[in-house]
DNA sequence: AAAAACTCTTGACATTTATCAAGACAAATA
DNA sequence: TATTTGTCTTGATAAATGTCAAGAGTTTTT
């Protein structure tokens, strides 16, 4: 049932077996169908999710009703909306299958507790968010150095396997750009 | 000589006065004068810097010479490259002072022990980290979403006291835009 | 199997933003 | 003080990207 979320613990850092009994006492799974939603806009995030199987998408929509995906997060990745998280705030993403998706949630409060009696997780866990952050500044790059085409390029180099499973016009929103320039850069060369 | 970085923990969390001298013994100042580098691209970077007094920035250069400044970094705020840091490699950014600088450095090594001898120190740095992400997703959904005016208002609403302390110009590098460009979002209304 | 919804492409055109060049100040330096 | 350097603005023009609309395939739903 969480084999996918111990296989990728025990992939990442040394944990006994008495610990991953602590892991699994906390988790729980959900199933989401195609376009479900994991989180909706206002509601408040209170998990940690591992996406164990499938496939979502992090997005807002803005006044005039346009969507901007800021995530795409498949297997083995971690998804939510860490501002809400935090902050006990209302979250401003959506958060919605893009395909059948399994995801194990983990309340806030039990993922601390992980922390706490298990410190090679919270260890991985901070070394996990310097890597995002890490990706972020590289996105953050990207977006205020590179053409819509390099754009387009610098994305089949970091999501290589995301371009046959995320519709174009989702990649483009991504990329802060119209899916009719996507489009063009994509078939010119 | 180390104080702004002792008030500054002290506002943070709780710290004793022994917890005070572990840090200090590992500290170690560095002056900087206007257009000085703090890092230079290739080098690598290895270590954890407080800016005391003064104001930098970080960026990259490209094949066209073009500058891009993906962060500045002023009082009470931590500066370096993560990538660098966390990977041993060289250096992908440069870091300059835009004033006079003072800079507090903690070596990799110093700075990992500051974390095993004082959790509150750990704790409050991984949360630190948590919000810094938090910040750069924020900078990321500006850069697909906001039109050039915007990207602007947005920087006057998340950095009101950097607005007349750098250069328009590279206000305009941060953002994405040519400084022409923010220089005509600006006196237009 | 038919209908509906979704996805991508393409063309014509509009808008935004970049580039190039010049000039006016202001600040730093000699 | 004179000179140089840096900064910002403005205009003319070019290039990149967005918008609107249509159509052709696909896939999904009924």
């Amino acid at each position: 049932m969480f084999d996918n979320l111990i296989l990728y613990l025990q992939s990442k850092f040394t944990i006994t077996d008495e610990e991953i009994e602590i892991v699994k006492q906390v988790c729980r799974l959900k199933k989401l169908r195609k376009r479900q939603y994991l989180l909706q806009e206002g509601d408040v995030w209170r998990y940690n999710a591992f996406i164990s199987k499938g496939l979502v998408r992090t997005f807002r929509v803005d006044e005039k009703g346009q969507e901007h995906i800021i995530q795409f997060s498949s297997e083995n990745w971690w998804t939510g909306d860490r501002q809400s998280y935090i902050t006990d705030s209302p979250a401003r993403y959506n958060i919605e299958a893009l395909e059948d998706t399994e995801v194990i949630l983990i309340p806030k409060g039990d993922f601390e507790g992980l922390y706490r009696s298990i410190p090679n997780f919270s260890d991985f866990m901070h070394l996990l968010m310097e890597r995002t952050f890490i990706a972020s500044q590289n996105r953050i790059h990207a977006g205020i150095s590179y053409s819509a085409e390099e754009k387009y390029h610098d994305f089949l180099k970091t999501h290589p396997t995301l371009v046959n499973r995320v519709p174009q016009h989702m990649i483009a929103s991504f990329l802060g750009l119209s899916p009719e320039t996507l489009s063009r850069v994509r078939t010119k060369k």
